[in-house]
DNA sequence: GGAAATTAGTGTACTTTTGACACCAAGTCA
DNA sequence: TGACTTGGTGTCAAAAGTACACTAATTTCC
């Protein structure tokens, strides 16, 4: 129906109050399998086995962009400063917090515990050796998990994970992002060791070899690996391109 | 710092309102030229020239899904339904709605004008021919509008319109989701324009007729083109494999 | 000091994919 | 019947991908 004359205000039944939030899916590499850091939430009487683990998320702030709300909530639950974040997916099932487990927790931290809640995920890759998580404001814990291990999350949190995993290996596989996930100095065996463990199968290694060196942005470094326990490797690093 | 003790509720001090909102942009396909779905926002007493176009979007209703919430908008402002729609970012600047010239219809048409909104982008592919706009609820019309040709937008629908195009160019970059796109029967030589229009560079006839052989979807018909002042190409469908 | 263990590092042959390139065919219109 | 327009086809060379096996450098243990 076409209507060009005055009409009632629409949206007035159809808006509601929503909370929104970011959840950060970070993932770790620690030169043998991809862990994703997690946060405890801890109430006041809470024994420690019910400690609810989660991944780092808050609300957004009125007047502060997604970006910046996914950098500072991650930051002020587990410290972790200027890591590379980049945005998913929005989740936003109309029942996605409504679980019994985690009511108890909503009813302290929120002012609004009933509200239905949206919340865009961000994902970030960092070398485990270049961030020691430290928790503070409401994590009473924050710490590396192997992804292999995570147990049940809040919410639908572990939904948000498996969808951040799977983005990873798109992107990844599209030649993107990985040297995020190395330290400055790396060797190749680790750059191809964290390619097996995101695309989840083997590769070969003089064909990985090859590729790499045609990699511009990979450069050798004038050093050697030591202190292991086997012919040291040379050590290389990325210089992203102009 | 870490604190395992009971602390005071932090989220109450960051969480905030926020109207949330979905906003649709549509590609459509005519054979020629890409273009997308543009509705106009009318006032009482705004004249003609003073429309105001935007692409088709509204608030999410509070039990309702993001996914459902879009549907349920496109269809409702331009009778578009069951088309194929694909979530592809979250837009949550906080001064995303907050321009003069936006104004009056905010006033008008929310509860809450000045409220902060986040809205999520979704994107989908339609065959012109198949779909007919027809314009309803507070859209005062539903059209199509050529890609290069469209107006300045109400909010930063501008841009949200240009990041669902990069990302509809990725997804067919990798193969996906084009033939949501063509007629039913088309032929290949419409499936090769429609590549080149959204990729925006010219393919070669012959390798990319060769690509196209390869894949088992794309079947021919026992029917010919008609009514064209050339020679008549063979016509084609899309199958889906399961 | 030598042997064992461990990971680093290297090249070649085959297959597959991509990219460049030019002409005839079938229909409409004047 | 000739001009115009789009449809339709094959080959060759270059690049990229894939499969595959041995020697080299270091540590530790005896």
């Amino acid at each position: 129906m076409k209507t060009n004359a005055p009409r009632p205000i629409e949206s007035d039944l159809t808006g509601s109050d929503f909370d929104l939030s970011v959840d950060n899916v970070v993932f770790g590499f620690d030169g043998d399998q991809l862990q994703v850091l997690l946060i405890g939430l801890t109430g006041e009487d809470m024994r420690p086995e019910q400690f609810h683990m989660a991944i780092p998320g808050d609300l957004v702030k009125a007047n502060e962009g997604l970006d910046e709300a996914a950098h500072r909530i991650l930051s002020s639950l587990t410290s972790l400063k200027g890591v590379f974040l980049k945005q998913f997916y929005a989740f936003g099932a109309p029942d996605r917090v409504i679980e019994e487990k985690d009511r108890e927790w909503l009813m302290r931290s929120r002012r609004y515990p009933k509200r239905r809640a949206v919340t865009v995920g961000y994902y970030s890759l960092v070398s485990i050796a270049d961030y020691l998580p430290v928790a503070s404001s409401f994590a009473s814990k924050a710490e590396w998990c192997p992804l292999a291990d995570i147990p049940p999350l809040t919410f639908d949190h572990n939904e948000i994970v498996a969808a951040g995993l799977e983005r990873l290996r798109q992107d990844v596989a599209h030649h993107n992002i990985i040297f995020e996930l190395l330290p400055e100095k790396f060797t190749l065996g680790q750059l191809q060791r964290l390619h097996e463990i995101i695309l989840g199968k083997s590769l070969d290694k003089r064909n990985f070899r090859k590729n790499v060196k045609r990699m511009s942005e990979v450069v050798p470094l004038d050093e050697k690996q030591a202190g292991v326990l086997h012919k040291p490797a040379q050590l290389y690093t990325y210089k992203k391109s102009v």
